[in-house]
DNA sequence: CTTTAATTTTATCCTTTGGTAAAATATATC
DNA sequence: GATATATTTTACCAAAGGATAAAATTAAAG
């Protein structure tokens, strides 16, 4: 199942790293983490626009203008994180497998999206932040790129529904609500913590989490 | 059941309406209303960092200082803003009544919420922004307020299961389960849009997916 | 029609912000 | 350790953004 061809989204036309020569030098590659990793956290916060270089640049530990040695704009900043999320926010679906059972596989999904939501709960952010902003970057990949997986998936959905082993439900609505109550738990996490004082990063809370998504939607889905 | 006084954010010290003392007239309304609306929008799509008073002065077709003119800052419409949101995305959690079964208070409860989704999408962005960028406004509302009425509504849940109505639910992962699959229709609209032409404007999809996500639902807790 | 108060416009201020230039410093290689 | 290259710092700039002052206009009341 070879659709991983790398990201679909515009190779930054290099310029990006404004350096010289001698590429991918340990401080370079260690630098561009640190601001791709403060940039994700800063865009979380505030979506791209609200976002300032200065802020970014203070948790990456270092001036404004040596940022920019790194990433040459804020744009091109931008795009590097957004694709890094992309890259591991479709992987998951990609792998849905019609020669399973719909109980293990859609088991497993739920499992890897709520995995993403420990694990990267500000690169979930972003992605939701550019969404809400009208997706100006990534419209031309939801339109393409995510469309084309997707509907593929609904197949596969489909195809376990014609065989019965899944109660009659819409694709496409069961693959947003799983998106949606996985994500919740980043993109809400501050309201979580309020109310209930937990956060995924609690590994029992977390697996209690895990269980009850799946028992309930499972309950909801299975024949 | 009175716990609706009002909305929990703190009252504006008045100053928000700069003029003077004829208060409320036509022009005072209908302005103050555009200028709300407007707002909403943008700040639902660039959260209160990312949006600008140009912006919304140009969406509600007045100028900025004009603008400044019925709300004295920036901060001071957001938090308008948020009171109105915050009202109404209360209220119907509000209402669950443990006198009643279950299955048609929750059953009612969704619907509510994913009517919400379709009547104010931006109001919704605008909650979900706020909260991604750490609920610096709303946080004393969640850790109080919000709190409590989930509190409170989580025992009537309990008592649902305790009752045998309900099969064993975390009452508070079922709330946050009907909150993310609805708010994420009004939420992730665009990359909706982007998937299946769709969006709860339509009202046929607004009826398919209401009653889609009620079924599986209702069949994962029941029962 | 005046007069008074409410609304809108114009001009302006100060701060923040994305970005650049060039000097200074550190790092690697011979 | 000298030289070339990579990295960081310092100083700045132009545009944008929130906000204010005061003049100009419009609407209401008598």
């Amino acid at each position: 199942m070879t659709l991983n061809q790398g990201f679909p989204l515009p190779a930054e036309p290099d310029a990006d790293r404004a350096g010289g020569k001698r590429r991918d030098s340990r401080i370079q590659v260690r630098n561009r983490e640190k601001i791709l990793d403060a940039a994700t956290e800063i865009f979380s916060m505030y979506g791209y626009r609200g976002a300032t270089l200065d802020q970014i640049a203070g948790k990456a530990a270092m001036s404004k203008p040596n940022l920019l040695y790194y990433f040459s704009s804020k744009k091109k900043l931008y795009l590097a994180v957004l694709r890094d999320i992309l890259e591991i926010w479709l992987q998951p679906l990609k792998e849905l497998d019609e020669r399973e059972s719909p109980e293990r596989e859609i088991s497993a999904y739920i499992d890897q999206k709520i995995r993403f939501s420990q694990l990267y709960p500000t690169a979930s952010r972003v992605f939701a932040n550019e969404i809400a902003a009208g997706a100006p970057v990534l419209k031309p990949v939801l339109d393409s790129y995510l469309r084309d997986i997707v509907k593929k998936k609904a197949r596969v959905i489909r195809k376990w529904v014609k065989r019965g082993e899944l109660a009659d439900v819409d694709p496409y609505h069961l693959i947003m609500m799983i998106w949606a109550v996985t994500q919740h738990y980043a993109d809400f996490a501050v309201q979580i913590d309020s109310l209930l004082g937990k956060s995924l990063d609690d590994e029992r809370f977390y697996n209690q989490t895990r269980k009850h998504i799946k028992r309930i939607l499972m309950r909801g889905i299975l024949k």
